[in-house]
DNA sequence: ACTCTAACTTGCCATTGACAAGATAGCCCT
DNA sequence: AGGGCTATCTTGTCAATGGCAAGTTAGAGT
């Protein structure tokens, strides 16, 4: 996919994207720079104003985009609830620069519409998720749950959990989450 | 520890520390600026360089202090279970600066030693807590446990919880927690 | 009183985010 | 074909920041 026609760039917006997601993926989002981006791009330092208006600009897409790839990891997740919450660590793991930024709202303007629909989307499907199997009142699964898989997912990124927990996040949020609804 | 004599400010250390908090309280971790700290110490700009050698270094104090106070917190909190996690909870909403450091280590030294002795001291507070109430291997309950009321603590700082949950975290973090271990 | 040292200051540089003004390329319309 | 139109990108600039180097000062120790 991706572009191809190579106007002073082309598919710029995505590339830029792309390239900050590859940075915080390996050194955190403190270390983002736009003119560093801009330089990945291959263009002047001031082209990512235009796409984004600022940093939190560029943030703001991401953590739209963000959403919406956690909504789509949701809805192709088993229909088990341990699925749900499985494809939620997964996701986490997988996308770790979205994970970040999105529960982060101090770095972007979390009341941008699209990032609202999205954020709302993959809500709604969290909680599908853990409806269907609701053992006491619905609220506090639900919020045990996304408490469970959050936290745990959190850590892991964090490195903060030992290592005996293994190498593998997604099976050893599977037990955990068994633990919570066996 | 600490001094307390004014030299040419007597306690930078300390105040400088402080301004962080207060900063980061309000206005997160990406707000940080060593200047705007030096300012409201009243001290030069290069004056923090001194006590904590860089940013990093100033964040890294301030992460020992967090697992500090939290070991503090985990220890004064009652003996079921479900009271550490309240405390744990408590703890990040109370010294939510802290919190939000400590669990993010691209931001300091997490492997300094002041650091790694007092957050293996809250990691044993916390394993304790949950000894206390074992129902199936003990490591799945820690880590499950851990990963609940850390979950529940970072989505309630993030404000993505709805307003349903109510005004008050830790109450409803009891009734999270009670929902994991009945 | 003298020295010595930790604590702080002044000065500097490269980098960054943001803004303003200009240039360029493809598109539309006649 | 030609003439504007607009989105896209560039160049230039500014204030703020982190970090380093060199100098200064207060106060402790002797």
């Amino acid at each position: 996919m991706t572009q191809s026609r190579a106007y002073h760039h082309g598919d710029l917006r995505r590339a830029l994207l792309d390239a900050a997601v590859e940075v915080m993926a390996e050194s955190g989002p403190a270390a983002l720079s736009l003119r560093d981006l801009a330089r990945r791009a291959g263009v002047s330092h001031a082209a990512p104003a235009h796409h984004f208006g600022d940093k939190a600009g560029l943030l703001t897409a991401l953590a739209a985009q963000g959403f919406a790839l956690l909504a789509e990891a949701l809805g192709n997740a088993g229909d088990e609830l341990v699925d749900t919450g499985v494809a939620y660590v997964g996701f986490a793991v997988r996308h770790r620069a979205h994970f970040e930024v999105m529960f982060r709202p101090d770095l972007y303007r979390a009341d941008d519409p699209e990032v609202v629909a999205a954020r709302t989307r993959a809500g709604e499907l969290l909680r599908t998720g853990v409806a269907r199997r609701t053992g006491r009142g619905p609220d506090v699964d639900a919020l045990a749950a996304w408490s469970i898989v959050h936290g745990f997912a959190t850590l892991w990124l964090s490195g903060a959990l030992p290592p005996r927990v293994g190498p593998d996040p997604e099976a050893a949020a599977r037990t955990v989450i068994s633990r919570l609804f066996p």
